[in-house]
DNA sequence: CTCGTACGTCTAGCAATGCTAGGCTCGGGT
DNA sequence: ACCCGAGCCTAGCATTGCTAGACGTACGAG
């Protein structure tokens, strides 16, 4: 038994090493560069090695995409708890959301831009996902209003911010205003 | 001279057929379908003959997006010269730009998401792309407020919708409350 | 009207991509 | 000690964007 376990190891340790390899690759120079060649041969095994990991290359955005949305849901709650008062909360959401996509392009792209083969908005929507959603939700709820549903309140609010980090990171809008952009988001989604 | 005349003539309708093909074929099986041979194909040239009309795929999309822009545009402007009221206008306004993004999406992909190596946000950024952009400044300078900069309210406008529009698209929101996430949107963008 | 030229088009091919089939080797179990 | 199978690699397929070079035709000069 001892060796089938050791064996697991071994793949699971691989598995990790695809990954990061994947993900280091797509930060340094774009999804574009990441084929299974060069992952192949970085991780040091031939690419039918990452089939028998991976059924192909969206499987590997997609495996990408779900560490991403771990770290993305850590980052929110570690922002949110940092700050007091609801208002100064999601000012504080939105900069961590913000943050994160401009820190972690590859990662972002992976789960927001490009297709990784993951459900959205759907029972079987995959937890890390869910979670962080969860994480903007948990804290949105009581700047929301009286009358608006909190679930909906955060859809708008990240389909916002979602829209600020992606034109802004692909030049579509100028780059120095964006701090100036979050603000006067914020202030008009965030009524007492 | 006549010759030359009647043969820019035939690239110029050569050029559109190219374009309008390219449109076609995107909006029916997505911009992965439009491979050169696929489009010279359809047009019923050989693959080089793009080339001569093209730098290469990529300004392919650019020129779709820039039609698309024009569009937009004009769509923009309609939608808010039939509204009557600044916030009625805000209204129109989202409404008519999610509507185009749904209802030409490879189109919207072509402008926003994919790369047609245009300059935005520049000096040198294309007149329809301009354009567009001030077919929302010119109506939503008076909801922007009193203290706010209008291009950035603009701004600020584009990413929120520009973000519904595409977590939409992708299946990451759920399509059936659309309606009502664009209605919050626009209670809390615009401030009477 | 004829002929050379130049332009426009096509055939053929390159390198790179994602993915897969088939065989070889080395380790483990009997 | 030997056989068998898991696991890995070499080699190859079809498709992609793009390009070089040859070929034909239609134009313009004489």
């Amino acid at each position: 038994m001892s060796v089938q376990e050791r064996k697991e190891r071994e793949r699971a340790t691989r598995q990790r090493l695809i990954l990061a390899t994947a993900r280091e690759l797509a930060e340094q120079h774009g999804w574009d560069a990441v084929t299974t060649r060069r992952l192949a041969e970085r991780i040091e095994y031939s690419q039918p090695v990452l089939y028998s990991h991976f059924r192909g290359k969206r499987e590997i955005v997609g495996a990408v995409a779900l560490e991403g949305a771990a770290e993305l849901a850590i980052a929110l709650r570690a922002a949110a708890s940092a700050a007091d008062g609801p208002r100064a909360r999601v000012a504080a959401l939105a900069r961590a959301y913000l943050d994160f996509a401009q820190r972690n392009p590859a990662v972002y792209d992976a789960m927001f831009q490009l297709d990784g083969g993951l459900a959205f908005a759907q029972p079987d929507t995959p937890e890390p996902l869910k979670d962080a959603f969860a994480a903007l939700l948990e804290n949105l709820g009581e700047v929301a209003g009286a009358d608006v549903d909190p679930g909906l309140f955060t859809e708008v609010f990240w389909a916002a911010v979602h829209g600020l980090a992606t034109l802004t990171r692909t030049g579509r809008l100028p780059p120095e205003d964006a701090e100036r952009r979050t603000e006067l988001l914020v202030n008009r989604l965030a009524t007492l």
